[in-house]
DNA sequence: GCAAGGTC
């Protein structure tokens, strides 16, 4: 039977309620729940569920947006750039999901009309400020002005309760001014300095290309750049070690014993060599042992982006697929919401019969029994939290569709994760024993574990001797052994996200799309995302205009500004006239180099050769092609193989940074790469420039 | 077309 007490014959037929507002579909039903102690009774409003309930006497009726409904759009009409005439609109995708933003619009636009008092339920930060804000305002025709506001930072009924208790009289309209600010801002940038850039590219070439370009972005691209610059420049200086070899018995047997030299990382080789000599004849004897306990605790629930990051590491699926696999397996109703924060499982969670249904599963039986054994399950937490939604667990449900191959991985990992959080932790002993050889300490370490469980999370388990203080022994060998240092490693999409992290720089739900944004640019690309000519040459060109779009401290100021406009301490007006006319000052430089601008990014997007054949020192010993030339910037130097440049030849390495270069008579009998010869700290110098050429991986001497 | 920010 249809439940009609709310609409009926695309009326609304209740009168005088209070319209809660909140921004997602999940917080509108966890407050319904709360305050109706469920009770609460539901209809399909123009495809939304609306929540109806009696609350200490009033008449509440719940709808919930969608996260932003509105947004901020530059009038095309002005012609000359930059434009700065503004309006918001509706958000109007051709997409899906337009039609469900224009629904909710429609929806809130009706029940406002027979609302007596506004009540904002959206989240409590700036942006949940501004979508309730602009819902108000333009939905509900400027109920902005009387509409009240609850504050709850967690969706739980006390909280929720609390709120409705100690409801604020209005809404904060600084903050929300601050919010509506901040997309001014992005979108005045963003999209005026992107468009005189496409603008320079076409006075050129004659060609349109997208060129973007915004306050994440970047900082993003950035990043890749300078990295990969530091790569390409790196110099594998040389360090050296030193392992001595004890003689030990155990068990009646002899065996040798390895004990590294206290420190690490000697650089020059005279000192190794001196530590060496020194320590001739000499016998190694126990000065110190320090006792230490350790305790390894399982791994905490999954959240969305450790799920993400163990998905890279193990099967290269980046951040997106994963949320996608993710959904599906949501959707399936095999796991639970994925799009959350929390490293928490809630009590309420039935543990025992979830594990019981996940035996069913062949790979997962033997883990499952030794965990129904126990008496108690309680599985370990995590220290972030998240309002609508716990840690992603399985549901125990079985489905009866067949999963693809990687949704199966990701089910698996997933289940994986949630045995594992109820695993005891490790306890254990662990000895760092310091040997005098001389006058010099070395170390070893010794590790027992005290209880054996039948957990996988922990391998380690060296075999403990006993050793006493004063106990001397044989020193069978001593050497050492040359490393190099290593560059920095390139980004990955999980390592880049971290890094936007660490800077501030964009939001957890706006990073993964922004560095999508970059990819399909052309800036960044592979899975070891490394900068194209084409983001190296718009960095050059921004460092030059606008160098504060290149940097984080563009977001510092920008939120400096927005907390003046929350405080009172200035207007919107005033932040938008300076922030317009730094704008002009950017667009009209860069209009002036327009065709210097575009020769320069229109170069990059075809793969010439930068750099003129006429310094060869030689041909390349790989390809037998290209020639090789030395490259440099302000701090250092490279020797690349020219047809490096096009990537058909790999031949790339840093050099030292002084000293005169000329390429060694005979290539490196290992790798075949060109060797240099050069003078380093007075000493003639020749080695082979392959960073990862296999004789330098460990060469004992 | 172009940004960044919500949420599905």
């Amino acid at each position: 039977m249809k439940n009609t007490y709310l609409y009926e014959n695309n009326k609304i037929i209740k009168k005088d309620y209070s319209l809660v507002i909140c921004e997602k579909p999940e917080a509108a039903r966890k407050i319904a729940e709360a305050l109706s102690n469920n009770t609460y009774r539901t209809q399909k409003v123009t495809d939304s569920i609306v929540f109806n309930l009696n609350y200490k006497g009033k008449e509440l009726v719940i709808c919930s947006a969608l996260g932003h409904l509105y947004k901020i759009n530059l009038a095309k009409t002005q012609s000359k750039l930059p434009r700065f005439d503004y309006s918001w609109t509706p958000i109007n995708k051709p997409k899906n999901k337009a039609v469900i933003i224009n629904s909710k619009i429609n929806l809130i636009k009706l029940l406002s009309k027979d609302a007596k008092e506004f009540i904002l339920a959206c989240d409590l930060d700036q942006e949940g400020e501004t979508i309730g804000y602009n819902i108000l305002k333009y939905a509900c025709n400027e109920k902005q002005k009387i509409a009240k506001r609850v504050k709850f930072s967690t969706l739980t009924e006390k909280d929720i309760k609390n709120a409705f208790s100690n409801m604020e009289k209005h809404i904060d309209i600084d903050l929300a001014i601050a919010g509506r600010t901040r997309h001014v801002i992005d979108c005045m940038y963003g999209i005026n300095i992107s468009k005189a850039l496409s603008l320079a590219f076409m006075s050129y070439s004659n060609k349109y290309r997208t060129l973007s370009i915004g306050r994440v972005q970047g900082p993003t691209i950035a990043y890749v750049v300078e990295n990969d610059l530091q790569i390409e420049t790196h110099v594998p200086l040389p360090f050296w070690s030193i392992n001595a070899y004890i003689e030990t018995t155990e068990n009646g047997k002899t065996t040798w014993l390895k004990i590294k030299y206290k420190k690490e990382k000697i650089i020059e080789k005279k000192e190794a060599n001196n530590i060496i000599k020194n320590c001739k004849g000499e016998k190694a004897i126990i000065s110190k042992i320090n006792k230490n306990n350790f305790k390894i605790n399982p791994p905490v629930p999954f959240n969305l982006s450790e799920l993400q990051k163990k998905a890279f590491k193990l099967y290269k699926l980046n951040p997106y697929q994963t949320l996608n696999i993710a959904e599906k397996l949501y959707l399936k109703a095999l796991i639970s919401y994925p799009r959350t924060a929390s490293q928490k499982l809630p009590t309420s969670i039935n543990y025992r019969k979830i594990i019981s249904n996940l035996s069913k599963l062949p790979e997962f039986t033997r883990i499952t029994n030794n965990l129904l054994k126990k008496k108690k399950l309680t599985p370990t937490q995590g220290k972030m939290s998240d309002n609508a939604h716990p840690s992603i667990y399985p549901t125990g449900k079985m489905t009866k569709f067949q999963l693809s191959n990687t949704e199966k991985k990701i089910f698996n990992l997933i289940v994986t994760r949630f045995l594992e959080l109820f695993e005891k932790p490790i306890i254990g002993k662990i000895n760092l024993i310091h040997f005098n050889i001389g006058k010099y300490i070395f170390l070893s370490s010794s590790k027992k574990i005290k209880k054996e469980t039948n957990s996988k999370h922990n391998k380690e388990n060296k075999k403990h001797v006993n050793f006493q203080i004063a106990e001397k022994f044989n020193v069978k060998r001593i050497r050492m052994e040359e490393n190099f240092e290593t560059a920095p490693r390139p980004f990955n999409q999980i390592t880049l996200i971290e890094k936007m992290e660490k800077e501030n720089v964009g939001t957890k739900s706006t990073r993964a799309n922004i560095i999508q944004t970059i990819i399909d640019r052309a800036y960044i690309k592979g899975t070891k995302l490394k900068s194209t000519h084409l983001a190296r040459a718009l960095v050059e060109v921004l460092q030059i205009y606008s160098p504060l779009i290149l940097s984080s401290e563009m977001t510092r100021k920008m939120e400096k500004q927005l907390e003046e406009i929350e405080n009172r301490k200035t207007t919107q007006e005033k932040v938008l006239t300076i922030s317009s006319k730094n704008l002009r000052l950017i667009i009209k430089e860069i209009q002036k180099n327009n065709i210097l601008i575009g020769k320069k990014l229109f170069s990059a997007t075809k793969n010439l050769v930068i750099q003129s054949t006429n310094n060869s020192l030689a041909k390349c010993t790989i390809c037998k092609k290209g020639d090789l030339i030395i490259t440099s910037n302000s701090r250092n130097r490279a020797l690349i193989c020219s047809n490096s440049v096009n990537e058909s030849c790999i031949v790339k390495a840093s050099l030292p940074r002084f000293g005169l270069i000329k390429i060694y008579k005979k290539s490196c009998m290992t790798c075949l790469w060109p060797k240099i010869k050069t003078v380093f700290k007075g000493n003639p110098w020749i080695f082979c420039i392959n960073p990862d050429c296999p004789s330098k991986r460990k060469r004992k001497l």
